[in-house]
DNA sequence: CATGAATGAGGTTTCATTCAT
DNA sequence: AATGAATGAAACCTCATTCAT
């Protein structure tokens, strides 16, 4: 009894990578689309004010959705804070979920990045833990990565498939790189306890509460996040103080 | 305690107290209450089902909320879920948000008790921390109250109040007793990093990594989250291995 | 890629049958319903009103559709001329497009019981187009119902289980019917061409031309219908002239 | 011809000519327009391509019209199939109402054309009527042109401009042929019943109805159309076979 | 007290139409 | 002339909240 042949729905999203794509598409009828200066000027003029749209639009919606969390962000807020008018979002994203996702995947990627660098040869693993700390600090705890993060945990329940990939990219190559790291520092006698191998999240344990003492604590009680991943790193290598 | 800075949708509220006060409430016509039994009798029978109302409400409503999440639970599938009509949530809560608050607060009480409990005496500070892992899985980890923690570290940044009550009821206490602990560890010559004592939240940050774990990762990759607690007291206790 | 499972979509619809029908629902808890009469008297109080109001959205939603079709009407523009609020819609019918099917369904019922009267015995067949032709023009032709016959040539194609349902309710049965007559038609020597048995849509050709000549072109120059009719059949039962 | 009283919506319109001629349109610039050859080549050469591509647009839009009706059509829909861009329809029509109306209106130009073709002299009214049986079926009935008549009675009732069109142009004259047949058919004896002559409508109805029972039930139930007609011209000239 | 029908503000999504390129 | 990105007015549908019974 649900009848009415609507069109196939679409549902076909737009695209998924972040960046200046959906530059070139359907053009395909003249043949001469290099030849003509002035054409290829105007499209890639266009081009590059989708671009920007697109990215005010992302902008926004991380700035949004960070600040209500998914189901209490509007498309309107989004809108109105990237500039566009709220039907422009849709010519970016099939709707409000594909945004979200989309989002919180293109923000991740820099982050994946990272993950799979090659350690530098001759540094102990304890100075690889202290670099690893660092960079966190620097780079996630104290910039909106942070509050990427906690999106994630946060939603994560509800679109199973962020969580997913979230897990597929960025939790199980962290932890292989933890691992190799943790392997590396036992082989050199710098690590006594090798059950940490079993458990690399140990390593991730602290910088995880950072990010989320931040969200919710630090009106409170500020956190010295550094501070707090090095006494974790003096512990892991037995000191009796933290450098 | 009127928190989430939703757009101003409200219409009005009035505050009600948590518990299952609220039973005799706008009782003003019968001025002889207490001089008719059978009243009596009445009135308590009547206070006991609503109590027994208000538990059914709590108990629909965490679940709702631990499923979805504050904004996407609707009252009518709590009510449903209770046994009762929408409108007989109001009855018991001035709106959704209050319900909401007051769910959590009340669910942490129990929690928030075990806090204080004074340590037995005689045993090192490593079979303390060994003891509050086991009870932190089991009565935590393997329970609902995991699924509380990660609401509480979902909404809460939407919910100031809650976070505040948070932090003054369960954290301040719960970091006190882990310092506590900690220093009775390094004065008995058991813990060698006295840093720990400005952190205490290290102990925590693999219990609350459990907890995270388990909503978002645990359908892909099970978390042995006991042998994670005590893979991480082994490392502080500088052992090589995990007993 | 489409997460966040949203609720079972519910999707339920609610009644089908017109009338007073969802009076009594859910009423289960309280043995003795009957026993109350203040209860009692107040549920089928409310169950008046309700039903009154589904009647309402029905007369109403069946004007707007025949004014402006399926896609043009606003549900907004029904519920205003029922006089309830736009919620009150999603009471009783799960969508538009259930409103819709189940309007058409429920006001094509009256017409279908008509179509399986048993014949008048001794009466000529001719009479009893007659009849027929003088019923149609009565409580077709010059009613609402016309207007509804139009809407399902309308809409039809775009709803197909309604298309289906009409074909198998109305349009079967009214061909049965027909072939009964002139079958009785033909045996009794009134009727000599006996190809109309094998097209007995050739009856209702006329009728269905009324309907849609109405509809469109009364404006512009009106169609006496009986007239019309009764030419028709004195044209099948070879006449010189109509009576 | 601004039908459809939807609600004031409208933002503005310039009416547009039917017919292959919008292609020199604006043209005001060139003074020399005539001098130059090349340019005169061009500018035909545009002409051609401009009514191509009126062309595309109006077989599109007739399609998609057809398949889903005024409402439900998307010009995106209409500009894909085309081939040409959203904006160029608008090019050629002031609006969708402006493109479906001199639509429907050229697409029944050649049908009208045909209803004044004077009758061959020396045949019968039968095979005048079994003639233009055939032709219905053939040109009609199994082709596009049952839809477009289907259209018509659709979204006529919504379109008075485009019903009265209709009216004049196609009911008025087809009717008056019908009766110079019956009236032929009726002097040379063929005919008894000469209130046909007040019901020429009566001749189409059968014509009509193929139509309709096309459009809803042929999946149901296939009709042979012409079998159907042909009875009902050996109904009216009263015999006891169809041929 | 309890109910649940009714409300209506608000949110998402669609699509005719415009206009800079 | 042609394009198609952008707009923003609607339209559908949801759901917290109220209130007569």
């Amino acid at each position: 009894m649900k009848d009415a042949p609507r069109r196939p729905t679409k549902r076909s999203a737009t695209s998924v990578t972040p960046g200046p794509a959906p530059a070139a598409r359907g053009r395909a009828k003249p043949a001469d689309a290099t030849s003509d200066p002035s054409r290829n000027a105007a499209a890639s003029t266009r081009a590059l004010r989708a671009a920007e749209r697109r990215a005010a639009i992302v902008d926004a919606a991380l700035d949004e959705f960070i600040a209500r969390g998914f189901a209490a962000t509007r498309l309107e807020d989004v809108a109105k804070s990237a500039g566009v008018a709220k039907g422009t979002i849709y010519l970016h994203f099939a709707d409000k979920e594909a945004l979200f996702q989309e989002l919180l995947r293109a923000a991740m990627l820099p982050l994946i990045e990272k993950l799979d660098a090659p350690p530098l040869p001759g540094v102990s693993a304890r100075a690889m833990f202290e670099m690893f700390a660092e960079v966190f600090v620097r780079e996630v705890t104290q910039t909106k990565r942070a509050d990427l993060l906690r999106l994630m945990i946060t939603e994560g329940p509800r679109f199973p498939s962020l969580a997913e990939f979230h897990y597929r990219e960025v939790v199980v190559r962290g932890l292989a790189a933890m691992r190799r790291v943790i392997a590396y520092g036992i082989e050199r006698g710098e690590i006594r306890n090798d059950t940490l191998l079993q458990f690399p999240q140990l390593i991730m344990a602290p910088a995880m509460l950072t990010v989320i003492w931040q969200g919710l604590f630090n009106r409170y009680s500020p956190l010295d996040s550094l501070g707090l991943l090095r006494s974790h790193i003096a512990i892991i290598f037995n000191e009796g103080k933290a450098t």
